[in-house]
DNA sequence: TTGACAATGAGACTCATTCTCATTTATACT
DNA sequence: AGTATAAATGAGAATGAGTCTCATTGTCAA
């Protein structure tokens, strides 16, 4: 995904392609991770005001190209939101670095059926679901910690 | 669970049974589901300090007693801790409530194997997950904004 | 009952997030 | 291309949830 693509998307979404919002998707589509709102200030305070970082996430957010959630020590994560749906998250709590995985077919396919379940037997519309695991690693390998 | 009994469970977790963390778990066992320390704040606020009362959660989330969580409006909410692990969360974003859901058996069993999978695959214990549904009622009577 | 120590209350403090508003920029239209 | 206009941004002030401090109070073991 290149600038010209990315500014295109945006335009396609209805919103103009403004700089924070087209270096803010190319910063994601770069890292290809999550990766919460400080720790992307932190390294782009230079780039962007800190108030426009907040309202970018949020446009982008409410124009479905990004996808928020927030790990238990209350910071807000961003990534560009999956076509097929959304991602599932690990959080490592020993480096406080989310990390996306893959659920098989049949998981996913349980997750669908408890929530028709759950939205007839409470009379709800069930518009989005989140599944997260909360992990202690050693410093291995696959731990996102160790991915720079 | 009266006040006597909730002085002993705080004994028996090793922790004083003083006048806050018993009115706390007092409140808790009353409404007998999830609340926001900031509603719990506000229609108490003569009963506790607002620094007391966010010490105490923690206090009682560290000794197990309680569990919390954090809602999508990045509010943090808590319960009791059941016996039987932990309840996960319906949140309602009409009436910005949180009602405890029931998991058949089945779906329990495909979220513990999960975890065993994805531990081996990261090489992470995992120590906790939540899974939580996002939805809007009409003002239905199933919805916990009703339940007053 | 008392002493040692832990917990609380009140308010100051911190810092993430939001708001304000003057300036700049993107886009649609000549 | 040049321009009008509405939208977006930057800088910093304001807000407010959550934490910290410390003098006072409460708990409980002896």
């Amino acid at each position: 995904m290149d600038r010209s693509q990315v500014r295109m998307s945006l335009k396609s979404k209805g919103i103009a392609a403004t700089k924070p919002r087209v270096l803010l998707l190319e910063i994601l589509w770069g890292i290809n991770a999550p990766i919460s709102v400080q720790q992307l200030y932190q390294s782009n305070s230079e780039k962007f005001a800190l108030s426009t970082l907040y309202r970018v996430v949020n446009d982008l957010a409410t124009a479905d190209i990004i996808e928020t959630f927030t790990s238990p020590d209350q910071n807000i994560w961003i990534e560009i939101k999956a076509e097929d749906g959304h991602h599932h998250h690990l959080y490592c709590e020993s480096c406080e670095t989310v990390i996306d995985i893959e659920m098989d077919e049949e998981f996913e396919a349980s997750i669908s059926d408890l929530r028709d379940q759950l939205s007839k037997k409470y009379n709800i519309t069930i518009v989005d679901h989140s599944f997260e695991l909360y992990g202690k690693c050693s410093g291995n390998v696959h731990c996102a910690c160790n991915l720079d």
